[in-house]
RNA sequence: GCCGAUGUGGCGCAGUGGUAGCGCAUUCGAUUCGUAAUCGAACGGUCGCGAGUUCGAAUCUCGCCAUCGGCUCCA
């Protein structure tokens, strides 16, 4: 299990040495390690600018604003000096300053940034700053009394990287240092030894170990090639999905991957998502001329497309066209990375087109199939559900404030008649629509949005749908977009993490793996293998000259889930001897070869 | 896109100015072995790419590409 998870383990967070600690006091420590960090800096290099620090999960960081950047042996210089002055034991005192001295402080110290702060407070609150030694910064603390309570050997600074002022990339770029800070040495060095092993489940690690997918750079950035066994889990997660939508109602479509510029003119990406689309494909010679051919990046006006071409009922309603539409997006080079971001991806997609009345249900029954999948894979309660609303200030949004309202209040209602454990974000809706989105961690503790589902009042708008209501009248439907995955390359990374490669039964690529003990029963473990392919196991015999210890070894290095191993009396008696990968039951002991098959078909089955 | 780091056979690594090395994997040979590594041999790299400095560059400089950690942005 990640880290995370572990932690969110009652039984093991009474006993978590990182859990011991009173997360207030931990975030104030953090905090002011962060201004020893500031301090220390300064006094190393005094011709830096300080901006601000706050504390983080783990720890904390700081951004400075100087001409040249940190090198990793400035950290260690900046170390070295933050234990100095941690061992002097130095107060850290609050101090309340009228606002006119403390903008002549700041002008004086020489310090724009938080000059810049300082301007943007409220002008009735307090204003306060911190003192540490000769030291102080603008802060509303609270922090530490004395530095004494900052162990030594308890902080570590671990990365330096540009920052934005103020988040906004358009302003300076700062120098960011990161570190992490605990009340011990003793948790620092867990929370080392804890970050090893979540790097052992990163999915580009044992992505190329278990060899599912490979990146070439002849091929490209982000544009991942799916080896056969890669491509093997693909394909049962998408037969999984395919029967349980048809079973739900869904239609499936196949749409190209290439259209006019002018369906996504219409639609709208064309004007607000042009930057993340790759470049046009012209068609004419003419400068400025857009005409021609675009890359996808959404599948969503080509099911409307389909819906458009017929008159539809409100009898047959709702809708549910359903495709994995692969779908290119012009990502930033350095937003890339592994399988959660990539710049060509599969959407399990599928859009419903349904009367105003229906959108309730219809939305509840979408919910219900993405947790659903969420079950049948085990991720339980991995996620958090996200109601993204728009940002009332940005105008990157299409529609009427009409439409919008309508949609933010069905999602809320949803999200709240079905009891999700929901928080609302404001800013993170889709440019056409607000979503409920369900967002997991990866094993390096870093957040990603899978599934998804979009009221959208706004394209059927926009391509002017219609259905022919009970009063003959033509009327708008309301559409859902929805993909449980999300896209089937991040939910991969994600599954990969979430088992460390250790796949359910019947998600691994290679399912049973049949050791003969010397190659005398080779042709014994071939007629098991026959049997078990004819159920649709996917079952290979380990026919090498080495020994069974080393055919062990690597059936497991290759986290096979069952291991066969067939000698003599095996070969005598029609048995196999079952190893597994299940805790508690290694050794399944000797079985014959029917209550093998049926011992893999109860987990098959239960899907464990 | 921006800041920083990194780039050596399929994979993991060593080599910091003097003709490129190790382990695993692969291939071949021997071995026929009972629950996490049998022995031996061979094959395999224009050291990411391109310029430059130098008598000489994996090693120094510059540019580009890719990867990683962040920022910004998003399934």
């Amino acid at each position: 299990m990640p880290q995370w998870q572990l932690q969110c383990d009652s039984k093991a967070m009474e006993n978590d040495i990182l859990r011991q600690s009173d997360p207030e006091k931990l975030h104030r420590l953090r905090h002011s390690t962060s201004h020893i960090l500031a301090m220390a800096v300064q006094k190393l290099f005094p011709e830096t600018k300080a901006t601000i620090g706050p504390a983080i999960e783990n720890g904390f960081y700081y951004d400075f604003d100087r001409p040249t950047p940190f090198t990793p042996e400035d950290l260690k210089k900046i170390e070295k000096e933050m234990r100095g002055i941690v061992q002097q034991k130095l107060p850290m005192v609050r101090e309340e300053v009228p606002r006119g001295a403390m903008r002549e402080r700041l002008e004086a110290l020489g310090e724009p940034y938080k000059l810049e702060l300082f301007e943007g407070f409220d002008p009735d609150a307090p204003v306060s700053l911190y003192r540490t030694g000769d030291w102080w910064d603008l802060c509303a603390g609270p922090h530490v009394e004395s530095t004494a309570e900052i162990h030594p050997n308890a902080f570590k600074l671990r990365s330096v990287a540009g920052a934005y002022w103020r988040g906004d990339e358009k302003r300076a770029q700062l120098q960011r240092i990161y570190g992490t800070a605990w009340e011990t040495p003793e948790q620092l060095e867990e929370f080392l030894r804890r970050e090893e092993e979540a790097k052992k489940r990163d999915h580009r690690k044992l992505g190329r170990e278990l060899g599912l997918f490979v990146f070439s750079d002849l091929v490209g950035p982000g544009l991942p090639l799916w080896t056969p066994k890669g491509a093997l889990l693909r394909y049962t997660l998408e037969e999984f999905l395919r029967k349980e939508q048809i079973k739900r109602g869904y239609q499936p479509v196949v749409t190209p991957h290439i259209a006019r510029v002018d369906l996504f003119k219409t639609s709208g990406h064309w004007f607000k998502y042009k930057d993340d689309m790759f470049p046009l494909m012209a068609t004419s010679e003419e400068e400025g001329a857009e005409e021609g051919f675009v890359m996808k990046p959404m599948n969503c006006p080509f099911h409307i497309q389909i819906y458009k071409s017929g008159l539809h009922s409100y009898r047959d309603l709702p809708i549910r066209l359903a495709e994995f539409g692969t779908v290119y997006r012009y990502e930033q080079s350095g937003e890339l990375g592994g399988l959660t971001r990539v710049r060509g991806f599969t959407v399990d997609d599928s859009h419903l087109f349904v009367t105003p009345e229906q959108l309730d249900d219809e939305f509840k029954k979408v919910v219900d199939l993405i947790q659903f999948v969420f079950r049948s894979l085990q991720l339980g309660d991995d996620f958090s559900a996200r109601v993204s609303f728009r940002d009332p200030a940005s105008d990157k949004y299409i529609g009427s404030d009409e439409a919008w309202e309508k949609a933010q209040a069905a999602i809320l209602k949803a999200a709240q008649d079905l009891g999700l454990k929901y928080f609302v974000a404001e800013g993170e809706a889709a440019f056409y629509g607000p979503k409920l989105d369900f967002i997991f961690r990866d094993a390096l503790g870093r957040e990603w949005q899978l599934g998804t589902v979009q009221v959208d009042y706004i394209l059927p708008e926009r391509f002017e749908l219609e259905y022919v209501a009970e009063d003959g009248s033509r009327r708008r439907p309301v559409m859902i977009h929805r993909a449980p995955f999300g896209s089937l390359e991040r939910f991969i990374a994600i599954l990969i993490e979430h088992f460390a490669g250790d796949f359910p039964l019947w998600l691994a690529p290679e399912q049973v793996r049949i050791l003969p003990v010397t190659d005398q029963f080779v042709g014994y473990a071939e007629s098991v293998k026959d049997r078990l392919v004819c159920l649709g196991v996917r079952a290979e015999v380990d026919a090498s000259s080495e020994r069974l210890g080393k055919k062990i070894r690597n059936g497991e290095t290759a986290k096979v889930p069952v291991l066969l191993v067939v000698g003599e009396s095996e070969a005598n008696s029609g048995t196999v001897a079952v190893r597994t990968r299940v805790e508690g039951e290694k050794d399944k002991g000797t079985l014959p070869v029917e209550e093998a098959i049926a011992y893999l078909q109860e987990r098959l089955a239960k899907r464990t």
